[in-house]
RNA sequence: GCUCCGUUCGUCUAUCGGUUAGGACGCCAGGUUUUCAACCUGGAAAGACGAGUUCGAUUCUCGUACGGAGUACCA
């Protein structure tokens, strides 16, 4: 058996959307949950709609998603000249031929065949022609496609799909230009890098059928598909910019994992019985084209987060805090002081499992972030009316000389409600307002011992003093 | 117009002819709780429609409806 080769051939003519992100996953899942290889090809034959910048955000986009491939990135576009040698190898054999019909003629052909309700693909008068009837004018390569019978495809998602070649038109392989077409291009590319397992959005599937004519007029081996279906938005309309459509970059920004995004686009469309929450790992171990679902998915953005929720919760601090620290980047936000983020580091065990976003989990660091003056937000500021402000001017001072440790200072506060015949809640949030500033946060003994001694006493005399000491 | 594909709770899905149609997210109710989150218990919620095949259809076949894709010298 040989080794499997699966690619991603995106065409670069904008952001790397989530549907492309998905094909590539599932590519990425197929070869390295087999050992295999994955590849990268950037389908930029369109030499108008193509640009660097959006080669770059696919790149930066596969890049956060861990999504890595072998080998170097193939331009399409510069392997034309190896497109035209199999155009006209096609030419020689007589599989294909010259075309010499204008644009005008071309046009005029399907508006009859329009009003007259028949398939509006061209046929050619050039495709039996004579070589000694050539004019001496500009042609375009077509496929001599076959006229009687069906074309097959087995695809390992959409089954057996049966086209009747009558459908089937004589496509251009070479422009007028003599440059090669997408079609001629990707069977080519694709069986040449040896790609065996051709994975792709079921927008392809038409398109299928009409490229396998160029290998069996070349005697290729077909690589076996898998046409998966498109992400639709949460209205199960197409996918547009307004939801969901947005480059991966911005889901970077918007602060979701890359691991919860990986997990929950691979569960989009695809299954492995009851299992929602997996690793990297087992994805791969998992992952094959018999759990692909044959029907367009919705984009969720609450089990997105869910998802990313789980696992940001099982990241290790270490990776975490650098994930952060890029989260920060994508989105714009300044970066963190030496002291923040050694401050966040201390308290990403008591926020990791409270937050699904990076932006929710720094939201809770927020008593961890200040550096100096607290601003106390509306909600947190009726903690701290004169009442409050006694009760934490009574406080501070017994946690003077006590160990800093979880037990004592446990002990103090509990001790000190009692004495003072309050319930610990009427105690926590005050305490909140003057360490945080704010009325959501982590457990006030995991603030006390994340800022330390310190600057926890620091805070709470500020605030038992009004904030204007 | 023509060709192809699809249709199970609101959403993602399980089911490979016989199930009280299962799980997850979300939602609702209750519990726990120092806030938020988390957590625990319970609940509502689905086979597009119509025929056919079969002892028996969500599952197989056909039709209809509705979605989607393709039909380019775009990819």
């Amino acid at each position: 058996m040989t080794a499997v080769v699966t690619r991603f051939a995106p065409s670069p003519t904008g952001y790397l959307h989530i549907g492309g992100a998905r094909t590539a996953l599932f590519n990425w899942l197929y070869a390295r949950g087999r050992g295999g290889k994955f590849l990268l090809r950037i389908e930029d034959t369109d030499r108008a709609r193509s640009t660097p910048e959006a080669t770059d955000a696919i790149l930066k986009g596969m890049e956060w998603l861990g999504l890595d491939f072998d080998g170097e990135v193939i331009s399409q576009f510069d392997r034309a000249d190896r497109h035209a040698e199999v155009a006209n190898e096609l030419l020689a054999k007589g599989a294909a031929y010259k075309c010499f019909a204008t644009q005008e003629e071309i046009e005029a052909f399907r508006e009859e065949a329009r009003a007259a309700g028949k398939s509006t693909h061209f046929q050619s008068p050039w495709r039996d022609a004579d070589a000694a009837t050539h004019p001496d004018a500009p042609y375009v390569v077509r496929l001599k496609s076959a006229q009687d019978g069906e074309t097959v495809i087995n695809d390992e998602v959409q089954g057996t799909v049966r086209i009747k070649n009558e459908n089937l038109d004589d496509m251009v392989l070479l422009r007028s230009d003599g440059t090669p077409v997408y079609m001629l291009a990707v069977v080519v590319d694709d069986y040449d890098m040896g790609v065996t397992h051709v994975i792709r959005g079921d927008d392809h599937l038409n398109n299928a059928a009409r490229q396998m004519g160029i290998y069996t007029a070349m005697g290729w081996d077909l690589p076996t598909y898998a046409h998966i279906p498109l992400i639709h938005g949460p209205d199960g309309k197409k996918l547009s910019k307004r939801h969901g459509a947005l480059g991966v970059e911005e889901y970077q920004a918007m602060g979701y994992p890359s691991a919860g995004m990986r997990n929950y686009l691979a569960r989009l469309g695809w299954s492995h019985g009851d299992d929602e929450f997996f690793t990297d790992d087992q994805a791969k171990e998992w992952f094959g084209t018999d759990g692909i679902g044959k029907s367009p998915a919705r984009f969720d953005f609450k089990k997105l987060e869910n998802i990313c929720g789980q696992h940001i919760a099982i990241t290790d601090d270490a990776a975490l805090l650098h994930e952060i620290v890029m989260y920060r980047e994508a989105a714009n936000l300044p970066a963190l002081t030496d002291v923040q983020s050694q401050r966040l580091n201390a308290a990403l065990y008591c926020l990791k499992d409270r937050a699904k976003t990076f932006p929710e989990l720094l939201e809770k660091a927020h008593f961890a972030l200040i550096e100096g003056e607290i601003e106390v937000e509306p909600k947190a500021a009726k903690n701290l009316d004169t009442v409050s402000r006694g009760i934490l001017g009574a406080l501070t001072p017994q946690l003077q000389n006590v160990s800093w440790t979880r037990d004592e200072l446990e002990a103090v506060l509990n001790r000190f409600a009692e004495d003072n015949g309050m319930k610990f809640g009427k105690l926590a949030g005050p305490l909140r307002a003057a360490l945080a500033g704010r009325a959501a946060t982590p457990s006030v003994f995991d603030m006390m011992l994340v800022l330390g001694q310190e600057i926890s006493l620091e805070r709470l005399t500020q605030a038992a003093n009004g904030g204007d000491s």
